[in-house]
DNA sequence: GATGAATGAGGATTCATTCAT
DNA sequence: CATGAATGAATCCTCATTCAT
């Protein structure tokens, strides 16, 4: 399947995707249209066939590179070896935004996925993988010491990443809206709320 | 909206509102064809829009549908003074039952739309009467002293609302598989259950 | 199959299938397209889907219909009795034109057919039932102490037959090209050969 | 048009030739694609145009091809001195194999063109040149003073073109499905019933 | 010569909606 | 009330043909 996005030249490709991942976030897959997706795409309906054969085999391609993308690359990127619960959330949500400046539709695309199908390729993703990394993102070799004993860490942790996720999704529909977003400004205001939650949550010695 | 239901014959109401829950909510909204929804409530396709109008206003009137069943009669029909946890859960399973035996598809259509839709008139229920109900339910009036003091409530309380929930939400999928349903064996099985959660919650003098 | 065209109004009936036995007759099953037939039957693209449901449901229904009239009809209405070759021929060739005159393209559609197909409804009547007719035609209960002994009898009645046949299927060309034809010249031909014919193949006493 | 042909590397040319050839015959004119031909004659899509300029024009070059092959070189290779008709008739069907070895749709595509074609180059040699092929198979510089007088010679000459024919047309079927076949065990075998037919055809002197 | 990406008109089919009866 | 025939725009998809490389 990535067969197909490889042989596109690049210039299109990003052009096909990210109508596509648009146009099946938003109508979910029988209510969008393969015109309306070349329209916006700017080429021809039949080239659309020719690299992707039907709606379907576009679709499949759709999730296999979202799964690639959000999943896959996302864990393999991760710097594992960080055990700095802030530092290590920024990470995650910093691929995060670079994905979304590439492809901003793919995170809305994944959640409109999880709702059409039952069992499929991205599920497994969704199921699976998908919990496992933010699992893993909040517990595997994080320094837990640092945290006040007094305190739930596993709570603490959540309230550290929806804080941060917050920034980072509205973030996302920036990029979506206006079609650029102030990527420093996002990660000052997130430092500034990660002060105060280092007060909070870290033993006195490590704010 | 009502009034269109009020004045549709009641040999043909249920037949007609049945069929269009089904249809949306196996295929969504715009996946649904009209067609499918005359065919199986064996009425005529003028009749459907004469008394609706529209495929849109259709789906409006079962949300509000929807909405007054689920939520708003739902909640006047509980008996608020009824202070133990598990009569008061049973009881609202008990009208949740006896919704779907009219309406097999109902559930299953809330659920849909909640993936659908972004804002909309059962949104208001969804986001904002449903988590009150579930929260009133579990908490309004009830009787905590009953309580271990030892054990979080709150988790025992969503323990005791899961389990009879996993019985009746099984209940209502035989409804829709079998057209019938053995009512007094699942509410034996369900107070079995609540001896053993009873047992575990409870104070002893409680059991 | 029957029933499709029973329910069209007869207004609509033979527009529509004169439309398609003239397209599917001129252009093969594949290289019709659906469009022309209801451009020249002047209704609407749905409509047709609406009364055959498909391009092959319609096929199917046009082979029926052919299969009909071309050879089951005109089996029954054939008088057996009639035992004179010049008359019993005579009677399947008016029988043709009539057709002919409702269905102008319905003889070229049976051959388009018969190229078309290895195994099917029609093939049954062309393989078995159409040689069948043409056989009894010239054999069944035909008088044959008329002819001259001298004579190959079967070779005399082909060229009856094809005499007569060469007549009718022009007189058909005639019905597609100018839409009208002048029957009586027709049989007034016709007859003028079957004296001919009589002088050559009778004896003396029956011409 | 040959000059197209004779342009084509030897290495491509029956490659593109035979794969037309099949489609053409398989599927008719217009329903054959060109992009089945191109993947099963393993070249591009352009080279195809490069070389025939349009779908069109392939077919009239496929037309002439197998009029040129199958009508008028089979006629200038026939040794028309030999005027015993068995050996007459096997020097035809040797001369067909030997086509259909190189071609093997050729002579499946000839009939599939009399079938959708009015008018056409090709149907110049259908309707006279191969009716004359055929007869002048039978009848020209034929010793028919080997016939047994008694017999009617013409339906004879039949029964033994048919005979062989019979079994050619199945051996170039087997070249069809398997690719190849025992061309010795099939002229035994004709040779076989040669024997017999003389028994029953010819005069006692010439068995 | 040779490629195959690119085009876009045209294919069959569906479906919400209307309206004469 | 009730019907279902009738519409036609929109659906996904195919395919002969072109052309830059």
């Amino acid at each position: 399947m990535n067969d197909i996005i490889k042989n596109i030249p690049e210039s299109k490709r990003d052009r096909i995707l990210n109508s596509a991942f648009e146009e099946f976030s938003r109508y979910g897959f029988s209510n969008t249209s393969t015109n309306n997706i070349v329209v916006n795409a700017d080429i021809s309906k039949g080239l659309l066939y020719h690299y992707f054969g039907s709606k379907d085999k576009l679709y499949e391609v759709l999730k296999e590179l979202a799964a690639e993308l959000a999943f896959r690359d996302t864990v393999d990127e991760i710097n594992w070896n960080e055990s700095d619960i802030y530092r290590r959330v920024k990470q995650y949500y910093k691929i995060k935004i670079r994905i979304a400046k590439q492809y901003p539709y793919l995170f809305r695309f994944i959640d409109s996925v999880r709702y059409e199908m039952g069992e499929s390729a991205l599920d497994e993703y969704i199921s699976t993988i998908s919990p496992a990394l933010y699992k893993n993102l909040l517990t595997y070799n994080v320094d837990f010491t640092k945290f006040d004993d007094s305190i739930d860490i596993r709570k603490s942790v959540n309230i550290i990443q929806w804080t941060i996720e917050r920034y980072v999704d509205k973030a996302i529909e920036d990029i979506i809206h206006f079609d650029i977003i102030d990527e420093d400004k996002i990660w000052q205001q997130v430092d500034a709320y990660i002060v105060i939650l280092k007060h909070a949550f870290y033993k006195k010695g490590y704010v």
